[in-house]
RNA sequence: AGGGCUAUGGCAGAGUGGCAAUGCGAUGGAUUGCAAAUCCAUUUCUUACCGGUUCGACUCCGGUUAGCCCUUCCA
């Protein structure tokens, strides 16, 4: 029985889909004008192993994850660059699907921009006014009257009061309500615009959402997600907007994923403490990288550092030694639904997803084949591994490949690696064991690590 | 100031009202020419602090302290 925690009602929640077998899930993605970080990655890699496990428990998921290609920044940075907002935006929607794909991350089903819905939005905008819940102000813009929405507040725990208690000082506005938000803005010159019933403009940031999970979704669905710092004021104005609009419950479950934080403080592009997916992958595996972010839970805070690569890298390889030497060419048996392995997996995940305990199950089949008496025990226990990895989109590559693959920027030289060999081997049958031990510190000066079994010489990087 | 979350061994990080997973690391043994890998064993936490409930709490409740997140753009 699958458990979600609910930021909503702050419990977890036994999961039952609004159509029976059906789920449809809305995952806020990222506002595109520069190179996605670590935080993303980890909000995202979250949401790839939900989807991945909600089709291994054979629910027909309709995965939506939305670009947000129009607002203050992106314009901002084009404007920077003398280039267009749409030029910017293409570009590094490229670059995402790079970065995400490198990381395992299926695509997912639909990936809506707001500035292809722009229609949607100006009919949510126009129901919203004719309701009251909106108006439009003097200076041209329309706001969200926040007052006349009555569970405004009940996503972040927040009330209006003290809201408005805690706010700054600021500009004079339009506003009736300094708690409004915009819908439609005015167009400002130079800006990209669209025609409007309120004039010439643009969306404000959060109404996007709301006619993306209605245009590809409909009014009410099942999961919607996203980073915890979007709780508020995004998906708290979104449910504003959706349920004013829609006169219905807008998402069933809220999932909110924990900040990365780089010594103890959240990784932001403001602090300037980010590392981007491309630079870290540089430096480590790409399915390190992910490892790392299944190995604590995905609604905790997740604490970015080298030292936890690096144990992250060694657990990790650890599961791919146990599969070394398996032979791949044959397939391997057809893993059973009711192994005990694959149940308590299942138990795991069930219990909102709980990629930790889930992992340290892969440890004990990798430790089941280690020490299996034989090799159809050996086999029958790889395919469980193999299988169950897949569900968290790890250990899907051939060992061997994964064990000695170049990292980032290191050079492979396989000819001088395999004369090395070659020559330690004679050395070795010389027994003139300081010759090869020689030869194996040269390995090590080069990040190798050799292993002598069974009279082959296998290598690794380190 | 208001709201939320968290506090576990050298590090990372789960579970559980009744011997505290898993991984990284460390130590010893088996194995090896020596290693590596693997297996076996060991290692460390009175589970932040104080009080309560209970036959029994790390686990439930209350308080304290500390940290982080949100209240401004943010995954």
């Amino acid at each position: 029985m699958l458990h979600i925690y609910d930021t909503l009602t702050q419990t977890k929640k036994q999961f039952k889909p609004i159509d029976a077998g059906k789920i449809r899930m809305y995952v806020c993605g990222i506002t595109i004008y520069d190179y996605s970080h670590i935080g993303h990655a980890r909000t995202f890699v979250a949401f790839d192993v939900i989807t991945r496990y909600l089709r291994f428990s054979e629910y027909d998921l309709t995965y939506v994850r939305n670009i947000t290609d129009i607002d203050d920044k992106i314009i901002a940075r084009a404007n920077e660059n003398g280039e267009d907002f749409k030029q910017l935006t293409a570009r590094f929607e490229k670059i995402m699907h790079e970065d995400f794909a490198a990381l395992g991350m299926a695509e997912p089903d639909i990936e809506p921009k707001a500035t292809d819905s722009i229609a949607e939005i100006i009919e949510i905008i126009e129901q919203l006014i004719e309701s009251n819940f909106a108006y439009q102000g003097e200076d041209g813009d329309v706001y969200y009257h926040v007052p006349e929405f009555a569970d405004y507040g009940k996503l972040s725990k927040q009330n209006l009061e003290a809201l408005q208690a805690g706010e700054r000082v600021g500009v004079a506005t339009d506003k009736k309500n300094s708690m409004d938000f915009v819908l439609w803005k005015k167009a400002k010159p130079g800006e990209p615009t669209w025609d409007s019933p309120w004039g010439e403009g643009r969306p404000g940031w959060h109404i996007e959402c709301s006619a993306m999970t209605k245009k590809c979704l409909g009014k009410h669905f099942d999961i919607h997600g996203g980073g915890s710092d979007l709780q508020f004021p995004h998906h708290e104005n979104e449910i504003a907007q959706s349920e004013a609009a829609n006169g219905c419950t807008f998402a069933n479950t809220w999932i909110h994923t924990g900040m990365v934080q780089v010594d103890k403080v959240k990784m932001s592009k403001s602090l300037n403490n980010f590392f981007t997916i491309r630079d870290v992958l540089k430096e480590f595996r790409a399915e390190t990288v992910r490892y790392f972010m299944l190995s604590s839970h995905y609604r905790s805070q997740l604490s970015y550092g080298e030292e936890n690569l690096i144990s992250a890298d060694a657990a990790l390889e650890r599961l791919y030694l146990s599969l070394r030497d398996i032979d791949f060419q044959q397939p391997l048996p057809q893993v059973d639904r009711d192994n005990p392995f694959v149940e308590k997996f299942g138990i795991a995940m069930d219990d909102d997803f709980n990629t930790p305990e889930a992992v340290a199950v892969l440890f004990e089949v990798a430790k089941a084949i280690n020490k299996a008496e034989s090799t159809d025990s050996a086999r029958a226990n790889a395919a469980i591994l193999v299988e169950l990895g897949g569900v968290l989109g790890i250990l899907q590559q051939a060992p061997s490949e994964f064990l000695t693959a170049a990292v980032g920027d290191e050079t492979q030289d396989d000819a001088l690696i395999e004369q090395l060999i070659l020559e330690r081997k004679q050395a070795r049958e010389d027994k003139n064991w300081a010759r090869a031990d020689e030869i194996r510190d040269q390995f090590n000066d080069m990040g190798i690590v050799l292993e002598d079994k069974e009279g082959k010489t296998l290598w690794r990087r380190n």
